[in-house]
DNA sequence: CCCTCAATGCAATGATATTGCGCCACTGGT
DNA sequence: ACCAGTGGCGCAATATCATTGCATTGAGGG
């Protein structure tokens, strides 16, 4: 029947990824030629990924300093227990800070690590002070970064 | 003479920002549509916040489990000294593993924060094990991922 | 009040995206 | 071995978009 899954990925699908996971705002015509395709079936190509959830989306890289937020931190949150209900409620308080950018729930239960930016460290110290004094929450450490040799949002194809 | 810098962003390069962010491959027409300008003033203004840097480029948001890549984690990892040139080796050593995503220098140094990618708990399991027995390397903490309440890669605007 | 400069909009031109269609290769069944 | 059926490709045509040149407009300084 079919030799592979209906949604297999081939070389030429990996390289339109790797294509479009560098540059996202490349033209078809340009990503049709790297890929050694004509343009119409790279557009067929790239609409099946978009569709089958395999592209999520594209975005402009925004350097934060430019719009004034010159710090980015993390920050490792306890809570006090691991009850669903109490983790359900911390994440949507979280979730709701535009402060707050990532939100990972870690380890067995009741720990997160998030990530924010902040415009300095008074804002800063304001997170850290309202992540502090949340309901639930036993401790917080923060991470200032120093300085970030690496920072690739994708994965390596 | 200038009332602002002349690098400074007005409401509507914050606005492009804020819709580039959120789809990096929207048109230009569109774009200029949503801001309320015309194409060509639209574009060079695109065209300025990508040559100030501001813009720093554009990427597809690839799903890592379609590539093969299940698991997310993050790593603490110490260090025996903060001599710089113990921690630029180190730096340059991961920055060189694909799986190695992001990688930042934290708190006063010795210590960084990484975050990898993995196919498989063995996968996994080996990438620790390369960074216990990596070279100044003291001790490695290691945070899984059991959920992702959120992950914007961007800054609110 | 005039001048200057920066930014805009319009119009024209060159590229690109998108669709329809025919062709070829491969697969499975006869 | 032959014959559909299927999927993917390239070509060609058209709609849309990107990009440039140029005239106009409005705010601030002289």
């Amino acid at each position: 029947m079919r030799p592979e899954s209906p949604d297999a990925l081939d070389e030429t699908d990996r390289q339109i990824l790797a294509e479009l996971q560098a540059d996202g705002r490349i033209t078809n015509v340009e990503l049709a030629r790297r890929v050694d395709l004509s343009a119409p079936p790279c557009l067929r190509r790239v609409r099946r990924l978009e569709e089958a959830g395999i592209i999520r989306g594209y975005h402009a890289e925004v350097t934060p300093a430019a719009l004034g937020f010159e710090i980015t931190f993390f920050a490792l949150v306890g809570l006090e227990t691991q009850k669903q209900t109490v983790l359900d409620r911390f994440e949507a308080l979280v979730c709701e800070w535009p402060e707050v950018r990532e939100c990972h729930m870690i380890r067995g239960g009741g720990d997160f690590l998030l990530r924010l930016v902040a415009r300095d460290t008074a804002h800063e110290n304001e997170l850290t002070g309202r992540l502090t004094s949340a309901d639930t929450v036993q401790r917080v450490q923060t991470l200032q970064t120093i300085r970030t040799a690496k920072d690739e949002a994708g994965v390596p194809i």
